[in-house]
RNA sequence: GGGCCUGUAGCUCAAUUGGUUAGAGCAGAGCGCUCAUAACGCUUUGGUUGGGGGUUCGAGUCCCUCCAGGCCUACCA
């Protein structure tokens, strides 16, 4: 048994996510996360909400909360979401936490005690009537070099040229368009990466089974130009972790706040911390995932995310955990997936385009979504949502396929024997030939599970639900019945048993249905099987079982017709 | 501008890292079955692997070049 501690990229508190969001860590990290508890193994699975920075502050303005309390609710909101889609966290912590301001600042003292902290003095713009420092991209005005008129202070959209807020003709705050803009002088704290370039490269070339799209993008930024920069980690904002050094205060830095990167990741620690609390456990047992000199060396640690989180995640971080001169635990691999798109263009909260989470869970039960999108995930390139793809492949999948192949078999033993798994007749070439073609399969899936390709791994799954209908048909027990009922029912026997196994093995990606399943077959032992065989006789003879309500209805062409309508956005 | 990724059947994706005749699912065609959500099974059509050039006994895979799309480029997070 190993044990295993999974982090999700968290979510920004801004607003609800959509699907393409949730395909990108949380969901692929949850599949993974109940695979290895169904193995047995020991999982600490964290995610939280992502609470400090800009954009979280004008989200509370313009909704007309004050920040915390915004933060507050949209909290709530994600965690139910995350709950309507069956997301297994062990715990859904909090960025805003005290456990992770605390951590943040005894992080940001070890940084200092080992001398990677510089203070730096920089300008930045300051809007009058904003009343706060605004970052270069929340600065618009007309480009200097094409004269596009909607220019932001970091870069023009429309020219791609990299620009500086004070390059720009004209420059507004993009939040109340006022021109009472001011440049003032304030001082920083930068985390002194390059000094620990050498570490971080040596680290990253030490890993050689991490996705290309992970170690690429590591690389980039560290041979980028002059190699690593050094980063600021502090911003001029009221909400967020209060700079400290360690229990501290920092001359200079009052009422300045840590950036959000920089306290971001320290909160997968902080979130376990928040497990411990939630659940009346002592310290040890969150520093026993967390730190190696606790009980943390044997622990296997993956991380989720989207392709744009990878930097702060190979580079930053890791450069925070090493800093600090302490064992903290460093990740072992990072999954990172490229994005998902909508219907030929992007996921847009703004146009109101693609589907978010809230409306997903109106439209149709999570494991439809779940399916899908674990089945269509970005492993090796961006992928795309169409109604069209969804509606074929949900029906032909999910009814069809596994369905439909529960509703055959308990609906026939019903009609002919009961809701009882019948007695009599048995098993011969059949059973032995399905059953090798499922062993082999599902060595296959538990291999594709354990290297994360989890578009492979569904394919396998299908596979092994085809599998069941394959028998069937072979054996045909309606014909053999006629003639030789003991038989029958020994197909019926083994058939009923392959549900069970279905039920098992479908619970990393259906959870929903694969607890009908089980339910249906009056079973709650959900173990995974390492023994094939016994797994398919757990179920004998004379055991009751009854007909479940269809597990997937199939969604129709007007109801398709009708969501991607809806969906379309203002163009 | 620079870097990286992707391009394989109508659609969504594979291809044991250079090794026989490029494989699956869906869609299409034909046949079978009648237990089942008009579901299931079997058979089958369909490819100049984006274009061109090169290395090699051998290239989807490696190199060069062109085309198309995507991402990143450090103050959004």
């Amino acid at each position: 048994m190993a044990r295993i501690l999974i982090t999700s990229a968290i979510p920004y508190i801004n607003g609800i996510k959509h699907l393409g969001n949730l395909v990108g860590s949380q969901l692929p990290a949850d599949a993974y996360a109940r695979f290895m508890r169904a193995r047995g193994n020991e999982v600490m699975f964290i995610c939280a909400t992502d609470e400090h920075g800009t954009p979280a502050e004008l989200a509370a303005a313009k909704s007309g909360q004050p920040v915390d309390e915004f933060c507050a609710a949209m909290w709530q909101v994600q965690k139910d979401l995350g709950d309507g889609f069956r997301l297994s966290f062990d715990h859904f912590g909090r960025s805003s936490s005290a456990r992770n301001h605390k951590l943040t600042q005894y992080f940001a003292g070890k940084l200092n005690d080992a001398g990677l902290i510089e203070e730096v003095t920089e300008k930045q713009v300051y809007s009058h009537a904003d009343g706060r420092f605004l970052p270069d991209r929340y600065i618009e005005g007309t480009c200097p070099n094409c004269g596009y008129e909607n220019a932001r202070g970091d870069q023009c959209e429309n020219c791609t040229k990299q620009l500086d807020p004070t390059d720009l003709i004209n420059p507004r705050s993009a939040v109340t368009g006022s021109t009472d803009l001011e440049v003032r002088e304030t001082r920083h704290l930068y985390l002194r990466q390059s000094q620990m370039r050498q570490k971080l490269e040596a680290w990253i070339d030490s890993k050689k089974d991490w996705p290309i799209l992970t170690t690429s993008i590591a690389k980039k930024w560290l041979n980028d130009g002059d190699g690593l920069r050094d980063r600021g980690i502090t911003r001029d904002l009221d909400w967020g972790v209060p700079v400290k050094d360690g229990e501290q205060d920092w001359p200079g830095m009052e009422g300045k706040v840590f950036y959000v990167w920089f306290d971001a990741p320290i909160e997968y620690i902080a979130a376990t911390a928040e497990w411990a609390d939630a659940n009346n456990k002592p310290d040890a047992d969150w520093q026993r995932w967390w730190r190696t000199d606790m009980g943390a060396d044997d622990v296997r640690y993956v991380q989720f995310m989207g392709k744009d989180n990878v930097p702060f995640h190979t580079l930053s971080f890791p450069a925070t955990i090493m800093g600090s001169g302490e064992p903290w635990k460093l990740v072992d691999y990072i999954k990172s997936f490229n994005f998902l798109n909508y219907d030929g263009g992007q996921f847009s909260t703004s146009q109101g385009r693609g589907v978010f989470m809230d409306q997903a869970l109106e439209i149709l039960p999570s494991d439809y979504w779940r399916w899908w999108l674990l089945s269509h995930v970005p492993e090796n390139s961006d992928s795309e949502f169409t109604w069209e793809n969804f509606q074929a492949s949900v029906n032909k999948d999910l009814a069809d396929v596994l369905g439909n192949f529960v509703s055959r078999v308990t609906k026939f033993c019903r009609s002919k024997f009961g809701e009882v798994v019948p007695d009599g007749g048995v098993y011969g070439a059949a059973e032995a030939e399905v059953t090798a073609e499922i062993a082999s399969r599902l060595k296959a899936y538990e291999t594709h599970m354990e290297a994360i390709e989890l578009r492979k791994a569904t394919t396998e799954l299908r596979a092994i639900w085809v599998a069941g209908n394959e028998y069937l048909q072979k054996a045909a027990p309606w014909a053999m019945f006629k003639t030789d009922p003991d038989t029958a029912a020994a197909t019926v026997r083994f058939a009923l048993n392959l549900i069970r196994l279905y039920a098992v093995l479908s619970q990393p990606f259906i959870p929903d249905a694969s607890k009908s399943m089980l339910d249906a077959m009056h079973v709650d032992s959900a173990d995974w099987p390492d023994d094939l065989t016994a797994a398919l006789a757990a179920l004998p003879a004379g055991h009751t079982f009854e007909v479940p309500e269809v597990l997937f209805a199939k969604i129709t062409d007007e109801a398709r017709a009708e969501m991607e309508a809806r969906f379309a956005g203002q163009v």
